[in-house]
DNA sequence: GTCTATAGTGGGATAGAC
DNA sequence: GTCTATCCCACTATAGAC
């Protein structure tokens, strides 16, 4: 709150006449970060091929290029009964979209979120490449998806 | 530091005689930890048909069994140059074992930590059961292993 | 090896004047 | 809506007596 207040020219008590609270304020961060995050995942699947390594990149990207507004969406339970409603399921409709099936689209979310937290944590190996271990992870789920097709549609979303 | 003197029945500052910091302190429960949870991978490969399956319940299993633990070890890089030589190869071995690949290994521990981090987190939807979606990603990655055996030894252990 | 006392840092948040 | 002054709290760590 005191950097935040110093980012905006004012003192830290004056934050307190805009909101109730410091929760208050990872709640709005939250929702625009979820809504930014669906955008980019839409964009990347838009007419792809590919949509899965497309959806892949586009998710990496995000989670490295805010780190922070990462975790803050991802390291705790969401606020669910304070969101927008639909945020939650909009960012996840395009993962969805790609895998058919909602437990799969859970499955490759986890591999995803794995694989950037550990690369955010640089909990990786010296010298490892994250990029071949994405592309593993992906071939694996790609492959599944072509043998195994998802039932249909009837099903709640991911996430 | 004041809640472990407390447990040990000293006052906080007392610790000081026995530890240099917090942080060396840190180092000490990494390799406890890193060495059981090699402990518990290897009993869980012990002579299993499905070597998968079984380190995947025993990986989840022993996070959720010491969540705090597992965060130590996996939230920041490993301070590998003050860690006892060969404790992350441990616990990195039975994977590659049952994978062959380091590439396909890491994949697979991205996965096992995603899921493992997101159930941690409560950050799966109400409802969900993380244990359908492990089943959904080891199911992946064994076909991948059938499909695409890995090209042989000589190669560096994944984490 | 234990203690008391204390330094120092970094947080979130309130009271009340203007 | 801004400010100053302050109050909490939690935490790691040191100084120095015993």
């Amino acid at each position: 709150m005191r950097r935040l207040a110093e980012r905006l020219g004012i003192r830290a008590p004056s934050l307190y006449k805009h909101l109730p609270d410091k929760a208050a304020l990872e709640v709005a961060i939250i929702a625009t970060g979820l809504e930014d995050l669906a955008r980019a995942l839409e964009a990347a699947l838009g007419g792809e091929a590919e949509p899965l390594p497309a959806l892949a990149a586009a998710y990496r990207a995000f989670a490295l290029a805010h780190p922070h507004l990462y975790r803050l969406i991802t390291d705790r339970p969401l606020p669910r009964d304070q969101l927008p409603a639909g945020v939650e399921d909009r960012a996840a409709v395009p993962l969805l979209r790609a895998v058919g099936d909602p437990v799969r689209a859970r499955a490759v979310w986890a591999f995803a979120h794995g694989m950037v937290v550990l690369e955010l944590a640089r909990r990786f190996p010296p010298g490892t490449d994250p990029e071949i271990a994405w592309r593993e992870g992906i071939a694996a789920f790609q492959a599944r998806a072509t043998a195994q097709p998802h039932e249909g549609p009837g099903t709640p979303p991911p996430r």
